[in-house]
DNA sequence: GTACATTAAATGTATAAACACTTAATTTGT
DNA sequence: ACAAATTAAGTGTTTATACATTTAATGTAC
């Protein structure tokens, strides 16, 4: 369905309006998605988000700002994130001894376990894309990094 | 920026997997933009896309669902946005004659006026994307219409 | 070394979002 | 015409977000 149809708007002003648009609304398209598959595992898109990114270091530890600094959504409260993981024990937190302001965060084995778990159906997720060939896929990210280099 | 730079993510396991993630991360950077822009006008990026919507019907009024049909973030709840435009006088609500369950909702001039003065901000905004050709931002349009269809 | 600024993380608080539920009006089936 | 189903909008409530502020530790200038 093209982006006209699907919030029923006729015309717009220029492609770079219509562009700008439809990423939005791409975005919490896919992002809906996400969050109906996350939910059957009682985490959120931001839960997952910081969870992938500690696996991504694993297994040396995070400071908490540098978790916030990886996220996608750069406004979101990584402190109070990192509080609901700590309860669900998918990580653990102690006080960095080199600099006592500090936090480091870990990845659980717990965590890592549930990441492997939701792991192949997001795969599946992402592949529904092959509707466009990989090659388009990487022409649009370049794209996508060229209008955020604008400003 | 590369994504890889902006979220220091060394490497994705695929093509669809990295522009999943530009996308959404694309996204929340325009948002971003967009709020900092509205800001000062006291208006949220719901309550501007719905004002926006109501525009584009304007001299016609809407009803509450039609508008929700219409919006990016199919989630939100269009009635309590509409609560808040009335309490700014930005839009009118009159119970609907032939269906006394609807309500239609217009937008005023205060509402007109108000869109105009944002209106060249958001031009502006838009327009620093000519980093990239109109051509590009239509060829990524398309695919992204293209991924949305998939499913 | 002390005062001042900066940084890391947590917290307080007001607002908004998510989701189920309610209320009231209209349709539909018989 | 009546009961059941559907639809439109609004409301209640829990949770999350945004933003400012706080607390504590570290860094820096003099």
């Amino acid at each position: 369905m093209s982006i006209e149809n699907d919030i029923k708007q006729k015309k717009f002003r220029s492609a770079y309006q219509r562009l700008t648009i439809n990423i939005v609304y791409t975005a919490n398209w896919m992002l809906y998605q996400q969050m109906e598959l996350l939910r059957e595992f009682d985490l959120t898109a931001q839960q997952y988000n910081v969870l992938r990114i500690l696996r991504g270091q694993h297994p040396s530890p995070m400071k908490v700002n540098a978790i916030a600094d990886r996220m996608l959504d750069k406004t979101s409260n990584a402190s109070r994130l990192v509080d609901k993981l700590l309860a669900k024990e998918l990580l653990v937190r102690k006080s960095c001894e080199s600099d006592r302001r500090a936090v480091d965060v870990l990845i659980t084995g717990k965590g890592l376990e549930l990441l492997k778990e939701i792991d192949p159906l997001v795969i599946d997720l992402e592949n529904e894309m092959d509707v466009i060939t990989p090659e388009e896929a990487e022409m649009v990210s370049k794209i996508l990094d060229r209008i955020r280099k604008s400003s």
